[in-house]
DNA sequence: GTCTATAATGAGATAGAC
DNA sequence: GTCTATCTCATTATAGAC
């Protein structure tokens, strides 16, 4: 564990307790990183005593799967929601990219409105994989399933194996982008990730359109 | 800082003292995440003593520099190299897909003949951005640089700004291949990642042929 | 439910002998 | 160059009073 890039000030003392330990633990895990954020840096911000997380989560590793959860759940239901709308409307509206916006759009509008979210579900990605491993496969499981399935239905092209690939992809370029992990540049202020979900859509459906591998010399 | 994964155990009780610490190091990097990696587990997997790391690197972060620049800059060296070769050969030879190839194999082909090179690259960018961000900018300028003005020579239906974004977007495609990040799946065995470049290059190049966003409606 | 206090452990770093 | 020994600090977790 390194030196602490930003101090750490008290934020909220209002609202229940569980709740101020798990808005610091989110703020926190997205800001620095899930490990690398301490029990005591959460206790700090959310003033609350160091005991108060042992007895509403009972350990550190508890407090980080609620932290998760509580926000990942609701995206995934609104990607599910969102592909159901698509798959009762007309076919000629469930294009390829109206499927990836259904897929990558609910995570960057709830990141817009939840400055922190945005690094969050990153971070979940980027930590080492056999440390949430369980975690993230638990929560987007049926996603990745029911998303497989839509595509493969749209990409006769393709076999399940090769979208399956392609979708993992996709979900590669997107933990890439909303981790912000590139510097800001020549733009100056770089803005929220959501700004360019166009350009990101666009990409991967040119990704997804590309010819199938499988029956290539 | 959670439980340790796999026991660590002293591997290599050969070679110079600098050299088996820069060993170990790269191996549990790689295995556990950079930030994860504590000084003493390094130690009991080089067998030796906490004191030569601080007599050899001076302090912790020193040693983190030099253990990726070492795997880092002859990769990187060989996307150069590659790339200089396409533009000094016939221009029907360097097709986007080879642009893609050059930028995106050697990573590959390292990875494949160090095992433990594929993963410590994904950790590389998987680390909390801001506590890597000076030695990734670092490492990665330059081939960033010149690769981002061969592809936007190549591609002029994109702005310069378009170009970038999309040269990221495929840094994140690679660096999620690279980390294996997703669970083995029905294939059983999943091989190295490098295994399906063809398909990410096929991907990316499908990526990048896409129409650009920004004369559109 | 929340606190103080403290235990138990592991971290990075350094001094000084050899 | 490498070791032992130690310092200082932060961590997770728990016990027990209120």
């Amino acid at each position: 564990m390194v030196s602490q890039p930003t101090p750490i000030v008290p934020r909220t003392t209002r609202g229940p307790t569980r709740d101020r330990i798990l808005d610091a633990a989110e703020h926190l895990f997205s800001a620095r990183g899930i490990d690398a954020t301490s029990l005591r840096a959460i206790t700090t911000e959310a003033a609350v005593n160091v005991a108060a997380i042992h007895y509403h989560f009972g350990s550190r590793e508890a407090l980080v799967r609620e932290v998760l959860a509580r926000r990942v759940a609701p995206v995934n239901s609104e990607r599910l929601a969102r592909l159901e709308r698509l798959e009762r409307a007309a076919p000629e509206k469930a294009t390829l990219e109206a499927l990836l916006k259904a897929f990558v759009a609910p995570a960057f509008e709830a990141a817009a409105t939840q400055p922190d979210l945005s690094r969050l579900m990153g971070r979940l990605f980027s930590e080492p994989p056999e440390r949430v491993r369980g975690l993230t496969q638990e929560l987007f499981e049926e996603v990745m399933a029911r998303f497989h399935r839509a595509f493969s239905a749209k990409l006769a092209h393709l076999d399940s194996m090769e979208v399956l690939d392609r979708l993992r992809f996709s979900v590669g370029v997107m933990v890439d982008v909303l981790m912000q992990r590139h510097p800001d540049d020549v733009r100056g202020v770089r803005g929220t990730p959501g700004d360019n979900l166009a350009g990101l859509v666009a990409f991967l459906a040119g990704g997804f359109r590309a010819p199938s591998q499988v029956d290539l010399p």
